[in-house]
DNA sequence: CCTATTTGACCTAT
DNA sequence: ATAGGTCAAATAGG
């Protein structure tokens, strides 16, 4: 019954998460002023209260992030939302060698954003195409596109960006559908963590839809080429190596960024999910038995991040 | 040789 | 005018 989140449910889950953050202000108002009032104990009343003040400036600039009017905005954790229309962008054909108006460049368009640690694969076969270092951003963002745009005429697309070092934190943007075929990737059934016994039965499963982005919330393993478990592994040693010599050279564009890019031509992508190509394996259009749950799930210290950049 | 990545240039939305 | 997104030539790796 309930399509995990439709466009059209988007924003009356929108209203509801606003009166909940209203709400949430308004309770957490009343909580000072009862707080304010046993001052006479002696108790050490100040760090609440500015503790209070901060939820509550948490709670007012999520508000107006929400009210600016773009749902993309929203953080939602676990589950991604639906991307609504993939045709806000698209590169156009361009004909002539000459690239003017060769492509249209995206508006602020609705996307998936999602967030994690480590870079979980999202299973699907992803190319990169680009790497921006963003005004005031420490990280560089990168820019990948569904490896099969061309050929299955993909127009997915995603941005990861390094949004925190210690501990590491990469945002990803998720914009367009997935029309690609896919299939399911034999690799993550086999590496699977055997950290929890469910998490199998969830990545089997498929969308009718061929693959929506109904990223899976299972921990997913990282897309694997033909190489080994270790090989995926033996990528962190790298990371080691780079801030070894100079702590700052990890984030420089060129030289080394990190996780995101694939150094040396094979994958790299312990976090993101290089092209998993060769075997044909790929994907895994994960049915996440709880995506209905459109949860917004905003955590105030990671309020942070909304302003990084 | 083929495919993927890097990276500076180009183009558009704001 | 500028920041951000994309293209595509050069380059790297299997």
């Amino acid at each position: 019954m309930e399509s995990p989140s439709l466009p059209e449910n988007s924003s009356a889950d929108l209203n509801r998460a606003i009166e909940g953050l209203i709400r949430g202000r308004e309770l957490t108002r009343r909580l000072k002023e009862i707080i304010k009032k046993p001052l006479a104990l002696g108790g050490e009343v100040a760090p609440i209260m500015d503790l209070v003040g901060k939820i509550m400036d948490s709670f007012s600039e999520t508000l107006s992030v929400i009210n600016s009017d773009d749902v993309s905005q929203v953080r939602v954790v676990g589950t991604p939302v639906e991307v609504k229309s993939p045709e806000d962008y698209s590169s156009g054909s361009c004909k002539s060698a000459d690239r003017r108006g060769c492509y249209k460049r995206r508006k602020t368009s609705e996307s998936n954003i999602k967030e994690s640690s480590d870079l979980v694969d999202d299973g699907h076969a992803w190319r990169k195409y680009g790497q921006k270092q963003i005004l005031h951003s420490t990280y560089p963002r990168h820019y990948f596109r569904c490896t099969h745009k061309y050929d299955q005429k993909c127009q997915a697309s995603k941005q990861v960006q390094k949004i925190q070092d210690n501990p590491p934190l990469f945002r990803t943007t998720y914009y367009g559908h997935h029309t690609c075929k896919s299939f399911p990737r034999v690799s993550q059934i086999i590496l699977d963590s055997p950290m929890d016994g469910d998490s199998n039965s969830v990545l089997l499963s498929f969308d009718q839809n061929n693959c929506h982005p109904n990223y899976s919330n299972a921990p997913t393993f990282p897309s694997i080429k033909q190489e080994t478990k270790e090989e995926v592994f033996s990528f962190y040693p790298k990371i080691e190596d780079q801030i070894q010599s100079s702590s700052s050279d990890y984030f420089l564009p060129a030289a080394s960024d990190d996780h995101l890019t694939s150094s040396g031509g094979h994958m790299t992508a312990v976090a993101l999910s290089p092209d998993v190509i060769s075997s044909g394996v790929y994907s895994s259009c994960t049915t996440t038995t709880s995506n209905d749950n459109l949860e917004i799930d905003i955590d105030f210290e990671e309020c942070l991040w909304n302003f990084e950049g």
